[in-house]
DNA sequence: CCTACCGATCGGTAGG
DNA sequence: CCTACCGATCGGTAGG
């Protein structure tokens, strides 16, 4: 089973291409541990509230270990924030997804409304769901980051909300959205990112009854 | 002119009380000039990423002075909280109150909607407009404070809040606004307060576009 | 990835 | 309110 028997010389040269920078080095799960770690720490405490040394003990590492896997504390954040972004991103692609293939099954289209209904879902599932952390800290922390950072960081962003654009546009068309749908679209995240203020799991609101509540407060009566 | 002589036996005891703790005096304007660059900081940079020293030289004073007019940094951020919350409740209470009598003026009453574009209104005023550090900062920097502070700064939160309540009530029930009016003042209050990340008052979007936006967006047209 | 460490900065205080 | 200062903590690094 050894490897450097077995490969072909193609993928043997590959072994002396230079080396990733600290920060894309995946060694084993060491990596996600820090980051799922720092997520943590940087939604309860902050940024600048956090030590490194916090970090390093929540992920079971020595203070000075986290500078082996990131060049520093800002990269850290960074790497939180672009991870949180993309796992986002396939959620909610998969969740659009699940419902096409969904209505297409039951022979029926999926509307605006239904859209927006999985789009309003899927944001709170990585908003408020399991493994919350890195979104909210995303939209809490940003301007804790360099400006190169945050550019790469809104790129995936536009990217997520790209999705809502048609969607909003559609409503708007139909009469379900009054206003400008690029003020309105800035509105509604703000409704629903302002739940991470307030949600509380073990109160009596599901997703659903929030999700449900969000498209009766935005959308008017069919007409 | 001299105080000393001239002051009757009641008030002149009173200046042999217990002195005031260093986060209630008042000498001259500085205290009020620690608490505006104070917000100021904390706004741009966070809590903990704000140093006193900062904070001191934003003022034109010393590194150590901050702390003969604060306890300590906490102390100073919920001083530019509560500060924040009392004004913007006298903020609101005025415009309701203006907003009133002009419609007794004109001989109408006062309507839900109206309330409610006046509140609206009113809060994107204390958010967006000149000298608006200080909610910003209560909104985005609750968890640095300790709990018996963060519990009066919830106080007048409720405070604030309780004018909302019965608005939304009417509303809701003259069909003007779907669902569950205590959700939905969450939700509402998230679309205004988000605005603190977005709003840019050097584009074309006025305050008053911002208030029309936010009423197309969560009322049902009038039956 | 750990050990041992450095320089810088920070909140806060004594004493005037 | 300033001067001078302290102890603690922090981000980061060398060397293995």
């Amino acid at each position: 089973m050894s490897a450097s028997v077995s490969l072909p010389p193609a993928q043997r040269r590959s072994r002396g291409r230079p080396r990733k920078t600290a920060d894309e080095r995946d060694d084993g799960n060491r990596r996600q541990l820090l980051l799922r770690a720092a997520a943590g720490l940087f939604r309860q405490q902050g940024f600048a509230g956090t030590s490194t040394r916090d970090i390093a003990a929540a992920a079971g590492m020595q203070p000075g270990s986290p500078f082996y896997h990131f060049e520093n504390k800002e990269a850290l954040l960074a790497a939180v924030m672009t991870e949180g972004m993309e796992r986002a991103t396939r959620h909610q692609a998969a969740a659009m997804q699940a419902a096409a293939d969904a209505a297409l099954q039951a022979g029926r289209v999926l509307g605006a409304r239904d859209c927006l209904q999985v789009l309003v879902r899927s944001h709170f599932d990585v908003l408020l769901g399991p493994e919350s952390d890195f979104i909210p800290v995303m939209l809490y922390e940003w301007r804790s980051i360099s400006a190169p950072q945050r550019e790469a960081v809104n790129r995936l962003r536009s990217g997520y909300e790209a999705a809502w654009v048609p969607v909003l546009q559609a409503l708007h068309a139909q009469g379900a959205l009054q206003g400008d749908p690029s003020l309105a679209r800035l509105m509604i995240f703000g409704a629903l990112n302002w739940a991470v203020q307030w949600y509380d799991p073990t109160r009596r609101a599901t997703l659903d009854d929030l999700t449900h509540a969000a498209l009766q407060l935005f959308l008017k009566e069919p007409a």
